[in-house]
DNA sequence: GATGAATGAGACTTCATTCAT
DNA sequence: AATGAATGAAGTCTCATTCAT
């Protein structure tokens, strides 16, 4: 979290790189004259801030990315159970789709094998682990005092395991909002369904884990 | 299923695509000159057969996805209950995790908004829906007889959601056995909780939204 | 010697690098889309066969200097005496200033530490060393039977220095020739007299290292 | 010798092109920020004292070419014959070989075609050929009172040649000293054959000339 | 029908030069 | 007077696609 706060041609390529994929552009497609174009400065002028191509992407993702996190962060520590946890990061993405679809096409694109998406998973390390969505899921679990405590490995099995629940709601979500145009699809019953089913399931994945553990304990 | 039958040619080109992919190669990232050459065709000839680069590469995944799944649903259709079908498909990631992965690889670039992303997705659409996990997960729900019957929209959620479940034990899979080298990660207890834990999962899931269903009905 | 021969792309590049140089262009500061233009091919073709802009110019450079060396090699053979192969040498100069002029040119561009004097000095080393200016005047010494025997050492000082030479009275002629545009300055008796200098001079330098190499015996 | 002192902004980019040429950077490519930042100025003052890049370089060789034939002049007008004085230059070689070599490297490149080059032989004029190698060693040719007095070209040809000769010494010094580095390679019988062979050789051209002269003169 | 040599658009990156501070 | 951030032209190289053989 000691991170230096960037310059402002810094910033410009964050936010360049940052709406052109929000406006549907694949990472690894961008180029640097885009990019730049998109940001309103010289093509060489970003090579005075990054070492190339993937470092201005991955470096961009990644300041949104801890951005984002750490709002949602606070609005995850005003809650109480672990159930209002869920409800509220599944009540965020319903008042932000298009965030929420980005996010998830993100995730897809960092798990790649191109040269961009393994890029953006050595900045992670960089980074120092301390954000993104695997990180954020795996403090909220954290704070469910699992007794006998938590492996590394259950404990990134939990925050994986929900993500990819979350992420399916997600999926859902953007799907029906493109289909249903002008129609909030949230407010239907079939996806007040879904919405309480993801969040239950994660609380008894929760639940199921504590019992195993204690089972193995005895 | 109304599809000719490839020519030799075709073939070639499917399995050099699938192979490359097998190796680790990123779809973006592949030439025509690699596929050509490890078809052993000539690079004009695939022209002939294809319409450009992004067709060889999504009917080649297209004809493999269709093949795989046909032989997994021969498998799944021997299993009676839920819980057995869903444990019968992580039994054979975890005999082959290297298959496994891959899977799990595609299904990312297929949700990509790359080029090529974009026309395997299209070329779903071509194939008539009729294949690919996602219909191998509806059609295991579809049998489950819920009553009233499901809408469209919730037999998809859950076949994606169990789906997102059963990458996700994958993930876990394939970076086990990235770990622990030469000894099989897939007999911990750790593991064997979540392989268990996955398939009551995605049959409390089923449950719950069984329960939904007749409170809505009433 | 065993080399292939070129192809027709091949000697198309090696044709078009020759004469840019010759119409006084540095090496150093040639470009692909010059060469290729020049050629008459694609800029794309020259990578099928070249590996970079480097091994354009450093394999077209080579080709031609065997190409000229093998020339004056048999001119040379035809020659008895000392004296007169150095003489026959400096006489084909003067009749082809400006190609003297070039590879003149062309033993200082080898000597520098350019990225591309480095790559045609390697190149030199591929081509097994069989050919160039100082192999072609070591071969000459060699012919001199030396008793007892030059040591490798003392043979290349007798060669560079005697190119030394050569190409000193070169750089006299093409000076002369472009001052005195028109009329041959190979005619006056001072260049003449520079001529004979440069013979018996070299020749002189041969009968010092004979007597220094008696001298050395006893 | 009508030059200003040169200020204190530009000493300091002399210093850094030489620096930069002893460590053997290549003067064609060298870079305006490597200049500046050896010099420890804005690289925009530097356009303040010079027109360009090529302005730099071929100022700051003349420069330090002037100081260091200057700093030669001076031993060599204390030898008396021209065997001394030749004797004289091989020996300083001999005890800055390093140094020899960056002159025999700076002569290559000004023979250059390459944009650098034709600017320092530019340079050379305005400078007023007072100095530089060939200036010095035609200064010892004409203390040696030909008569009836040389020709401006037989000069010039007397003096190139000379030149020549030195600096085949030199490279062949250079070879050594890289080849059998902690030995030192002057001191082998070979190499100092080869000194007073290059000493000998230059007085036996000197006496040619005073021959041919006299026969003309009848 | 099959081929692969040839093409050239377009990608990334460098660096001499300018100019607002 | 001095700076160095900013620029963009120009260079090298890749690769999807075509077409003569």
């Amino acid at each position: 979290m000691n991170k230096e706060t960037p310059t402002a041609k810094e910033k410009a390529i964050y936010q360049a790189v940052v709406e052109l994929f929000m406006e549907g552009a694949d990472l690894s497609g961008l180029t640097v004259s885009e990019i730049t174009a998109k940001a309103g400065i010289g093509k060489g002028t970003a090579y005075d801030y990054f070492s190339d191509k993937e470092d201005m992407i991955a470096r961009a993702i990644w300041y949104n990315i801890d951005q984002y996190c750490l709002w949602i962060h606070q609005g995850i520590s005003e809650q109480e159970t672990l159930y209002d946890k869920i409800d509220f990061l599944l009540g965020k993405m319903e008042k932000e789709v298009n965030k929420a679809n980005c996010l998830m096409r993100l995730a897809n694109t960092m798990s790649t094998d191109s040269a961009i998406g393994k890029r953006i998973r050595q900045q992670e390390q960089i980074n120092g682990n301390e954000a993104g969505p695997v990180r954020l899921l795996e403090s909220i679990f954290e704070a469910e005092h699992f007794s006998p405590s938590l492996s590394e490995e259950m404990l990134y099995f939990l925050a994986r395991n929900a993500i990819s629940r979350i992420f399916c709601y997600g999926m859902m979500l953007s799907k029906g909002s493109t289909r249903e145009q002008g129609q909030s699809a949230v407010q239907s019953s079939e996806m007040q369904a879904m919405h309480r089913l993801v969040c239950l399931g994660i609380c008894a994945d929760a639940d199921a884990i504590r019992q195993w553990l204690s089972s193995e304990e005895s």
